[in-house]
DNA sequence: TGCCCCCGCCAAGGTTGCGTGAAGACTGGA
DNA sequence: TCCAGTCTTCACGCAACCTTGGCGGGGGCA
């Protein structure tokens, strides 16, 4: 069910949009100013804001702004007639699409439709598992056999590159470069400490590897 | 959707790009100096990359050259009035166009769109199959009746570099400077060694080749 | 036919790269 | 200030790889 937020002062519109978006099955919440609205912008994660403009405690373009500093969730905005110009403002400041007061259900309902399909469908697969293991890209977590396995930062980045770059080979000076940053390219004797490491927190067998593979030579390989 | 990273260190232009870009339906992420940059660039693989020159911790030609050395990504310089030099040496070091700024929200959209378009050649058909063998040059990675085949790091350039120059000839001299460098051209003993030890790995027969062919005199050949 | 160049094959020696254990340097928190 | 955890550095043994040399065969050319 697609969650909608709705960020608006005026009760009559607060309430007609509830009844009509809850009839058509949208999952809908509501705020009556900016600082709230983002609050539950942020607590509520829905799938489109649709925002008011004209509200008491904040510009509608500075909302806009704090969604997007952190999220693309669509945004609609709603607008007075006849002001051009915070229309303008508000897309530029990151709005999908916009709706003139007063407007017509059908219409923001289109809109509204557009603005779900558009949206991006999903960012990551964040988490990638083994029979072993798993990796919570998103949350930085490594659990083996139901239990977190601890890691230190320099051992949780290297994982990190080779679990985004998983079945691909990683290069030695790839994995040092963002791992250590520039200037350890040649820092191989790093690299072997710390995937002795891993292995030893993550493999079955740690002296002969079955996930995180050495390609003599050239780098490691993380085969899931 | 096109994604974009901008490495700058100064808010209000990562600010104004950002709000822009993604109000354009970039997707948009950012760094703020060169090896959070470079690590961001290995990480997310943008579509492409907007730089500014006056980093804290980097010269700019040298993020150019980081990326370079294993992407062939756009990149767009951001540089100030009047650094002429600098301008010229971050195109040498690769970049793709500059801007200077202060610069119009315009230009570099039209700049951005351009270098887009023109990127579109790079992606190659990264996996070349035979009856017998398979070769994933993304993946580093040769298979053979469902088996990995371990080979070498020179034995891989090699095969590589065959690879790419599916059904045509290559000739002795430009195999032995793209894998041994140059100052090597007239090792041609060093090619019939790792040919011999690509055939006893990859061909059903290796005395009688199917796949890596010999053109006497000349070179050799990958007819997959 | 005989020579010669080019190619394929084998084997040995030297070098490089990898895994491991451990000791000192460093950092942040108590 | 001390302490625990973490990072850096080093030395060693071992295996794999690269280089080099030599030998034999086959095809082109006189």
């Amino acid at each position: 069910m697609t969650r909608v937020l709705v960020i608006d002062d005026e009760v009559p519109i607060l309430r007609a949009l509830k009844i009509n978006l809850a009839a058509r099955k949208y999952e809908v919440s509501t705020a009556a100013d900016g600082a709230s609205g983002l609050a539950a912008m942020a607590r509520e994660r829905p799938d489109v804001l649709i925002l008011d403009l004209g509200l008491p405690d904040m510009d509608g373009t500075d909302v806009i702004r704090g969604v997007r500093g952190w999220s693309s969730t669509p945004i609609i905005v709603l607008s007075a007639w006849g002001q051009e110009s915070q229309k303008v403002a508000a897309l530029d400041a990151g709005a999908d699409d916009y709706v003139t007061k007063p407007f017509g259900m059908d219409e923001l309902l289109a809109r509204l439709r557009a603005a779900v399909r558009r949206a991006v469908p999903a960012p990551d697969e964040p988490v990638i598992s083994t029979a072993e293991f798993t990796v919570d890209l998103a949350r930085k977590r490594v659990t083996r056999a139901g239990a977190d396995v601890r890691l230190t930062p320099t051992e949780w980045q290297l994982l990190e590159v080779l679990a985004r770059n998983a079945e691909r080979l990683v290069t030695q000076r790839q994995l040092l470069q963002e791992v250590w940053g520039p200037g350890y390219q040649n820092e191989a004797h790093y690299l072997r400490v710390y995937m002795a490491s891993l292995r030893r927190k993550l493999e079955p067998d740690p002296s002969a590897p079955r996930y995180l593979l050495t390609e003599p030579g050239m780098g490691y390989r993380f085969c899931p």
